[in-house]
DNA sequence: ATCACAATAGCCCAATCGGGTCATTTTTAT
DNA sequence: ATAAAAATGACCCGATTGGGCTATTGTGAT
């Protein structure tokens, strides 16, 4: 079976030549192709994969990834886009895209990063990968951030992030408020704060939650 | 095939009697219940839709709300309460319940809540729907303002959300201790939080900071 | 076999916080 | 000008938290 694709992208000529790139594999089927969102929406049927330009008229390929998951969350989505500055990439990551690759990118490389995102892989061109790994590696090589904390403790920290007192903290994870707490002193040390509202704060600056 | 019902009830004679009532309804079956959360939980079978007593000894039926999510998620939890007040109704929805209605209402609207809730909908009473209008109704006039702090409220949640103790506040802003802290009970009730965490956290999800 | 670490749980004490009520002054809006 | 809203400050009380200590159990590494 074919793996079923759908196109979003409003230039004509780009869209075409991407529909007759795909269709000229067997392995490769194009459901559907639209200029624009809207359309897309209103006419939509589910397919393995999408491509999604990010620049469109009306709404944005940002805005539609939420609205296409919508409708199947199964599908895979691969965003379309000329500029790989860093908002864009983490737009779309955090809006929950499988991949994200340029439009210069070469006939071989779209058709790979669909078959990768297929696999439940993610597509990422060699650039976008970096910025992704530029963002992770701080949070990851500074000790005193999440990395020494152990399993349980990052478990509890999500949960105080979440607003949640030891006492629900403690019912949630079945253990006694006690342990909790006792959790909650490690982690004040480990990341040396002194209140569960820098522990929030901390958690959100550091990305951890 | 009828809908199952759980109860968790602790007054006898109002759980029998809506176990009588809900019964005697082809389209019904009552499962189960209880008279406490901890003997529903030990017990737990899924149901397709949850009566849920707020007023209960031991675990109340907010907290319990999430405990019951992590057993089903498909199944619809009706918080049963004698008061409409404020503080219930946004514990309730925040916590995702699917409909809250009055122990006083009448047997056929107690019914039509089950259904709705089954169909997939809420289940409000009217007055707590307007309650629930009202409060998202500054929200949608004006996104992404925050809920109608006021400048000094604003300033105040800032420093909360660097993880400031109420004294450093006092001693940032020049004012006392106790100017803080009501200033502070004014945001939690605008934002219907009760710790400081929770503000932090709403601080960075609306974006405030 | 032993050591280090993680997870569990308890106790104690002081500090902080959350919530309720009240009161005064200043600013803003009508 | 007057009423409403905001900012300031206080008291009280109970709940929660933060910090210091100890202890048992299980697991993984040496």
């Amino acid at each position: 079976m074919a793996i079923s694709i759908g196109i979003v992208e409003d230039h004509t000529e780009f869209r075409q030549s991407l529909v007759y790139l795909i269709s000229s594999f067997t392995d490769y089927t194009v459901s559907w192709s639209y200029p624009s969102v809207e359309e897309a929406l209103a006419d939509y049927t589910e397919t393995d994969v999408m491509l999604l330009d990010i620049n469109l008229p009306g709404l944005s390929g940002l805005e539609a990834i939420n609205l296409f998951k919508q409708k199947s969350r199964t599908q895979k989505i691969v965003m379309l886009t000329i500029n790989e500055d860093e908002y864009h990439i983490f737009e779309a990551i955090k809006n929950g895209a499988d991949g994200y690759i340029l439009k210069k990118s070469s006939p071989s490389k779209i058709l790979e990063s669909i078959q990768q995102v297929y696999e439940g892989g993610a597509a990422l061109t060699p650039m976008v990968a970096k910025q992704v790994m530029a963002f992770l590696k701080p949070q990851l090589a500074n000790p005193g951030t999440s990395s020494n904390l152990t399993v349980r403790e990052k478990e509890i920290l999500v949960l105080i992030a979440q607003g949640m007192t030891n006492e629900i903290i403690a019912g949630a994870l079945f253990i006694s408020v006690q342990t909790v707490r006792n959790h909650i002193k490690n982690i004040y040390e480990k990341l040396h704060v002194h209140s569960r509202a820098q522990v929030v704060v901390k958690a959100y600056k550091d990305k951890l939650v």
